[in-house]
DNA sequence: GTTGGATTACGGTCACGATA
DNA sequence: TATCGTGACCGTAATCCAAC
């Protein structure tokens, strides 16, 4: 089985140059894929390295400018996801293998920008290990702490050789960590997509409880204390859901 | 069978910390 | 700056069970 660990940048939308596409639809455009594939010894074996010329949000955003360093003049001339994804495919191969990322989101919108291109999500490998996840663990962090990859390379004493926030080198530093962390209880998951902005409950309209203690204050002339304002929250709820109606 | 209290399961909200 | 995942917390609904 072989291990392919990648990484992505991403470009977002600039508040300064609207466009017309949902942000809900693709909130973040990829525009570096970095990867590595290694053999069961963990030895690389081959790499990848491609920038993506995006074609939702064509100005860089400044904040993503400066932490990766990639700019709108370095995109020009580069392929488009489609050309690009296709290649990754062909990298991949068709060897078993796991996808090794530093946290899910990396899965996440890889598959969201694959299905935005109307591409294939047929041939998108679904076993993976969240090496951030492990690495979370190893180091016995407390529930809901994730670890930073910069804070885990220093950690494990890693070598560092070039700046964060480049997909190959964040691809290569999550390989390293791998090496480090590795263990029995490593154990491939299946990844299963999901669009959140989707599956969100849309029935439940938020309270206003400002105007509602407001409406409160002018009925008994006063203002309401704390004990009176969760008691008044409690029983609109409950009127809500009629759950006291005969 | 009905009632009412206790327990459990589920889902929504929020804060926090992570990503780019 | 925008977005998302996770876990804690809270409230509601469902279920269980003892008492009658």
């Amino acid at each position: 089985m072989n291990y392919i660990f990648y990484d992505l940048e991403f470009n977002q939308n600039n508040i300064n140059t609207p466009n017309n596409i949902s942000i809900s639809q693709l909130p973040f455009e990829i525009i570096q894929i970095g990867a590595l594939k290694l053999n069961e010894s963990l030895e690389v074996i081959s790499t990848f390295n491609e920038f993506v010329r995006p074609t939702v949000y064509n100005d860089i955003n400044p904040y993503v400018e400066n932490i990766t360093k990639i700019t709108k003049d370095m995109l020009a001339k580069c392929d488009t996801f489609t050309i690009t994804y296709n290649r990754f495919i062909e990298f991949i191969g068709n060897e078993d293998l796991v996808l090794c990322v530093w946290g899910k989101a990396d899965l996440r919108e890889f598959i969201r920008n694959i299905k935005f291109n109307n591409l294939s999500t047929e041939i998108f490998p679904t076993k993976y290990i969240d090496v951030q996840k492990h690495t979370s663990k190893f180091f016995k962090l407390s529930k809901g702490t994730q670890i930073g990859l910069k804070t885990a390379v220093e950690l494990l004493n890693i070598e560092f050789q070039e700046n964060f926030h480049n997909a190959f080198y964040d691809a290569f530093y999550t390989a390293e960590v791998f090496k480090k962390i590795i263990n029995d209880n490593i154990v491939p998951e299946n990844y299963i997509y999901v669009n959140r902005n989707a599956t969100k409950n849309t029935y439940r309209n938020k309270i206003d409880t400002v105007s509602l203690f407001k409406q409160f204050n002018k009925m008994y002339n006063r203002e309401m204390s704390e004990e009176e304002k969760s008691i008044i929250k409690t029983a609109y709820n409950m009127g809500r859901t009629k759950q006291f109606m005969k």
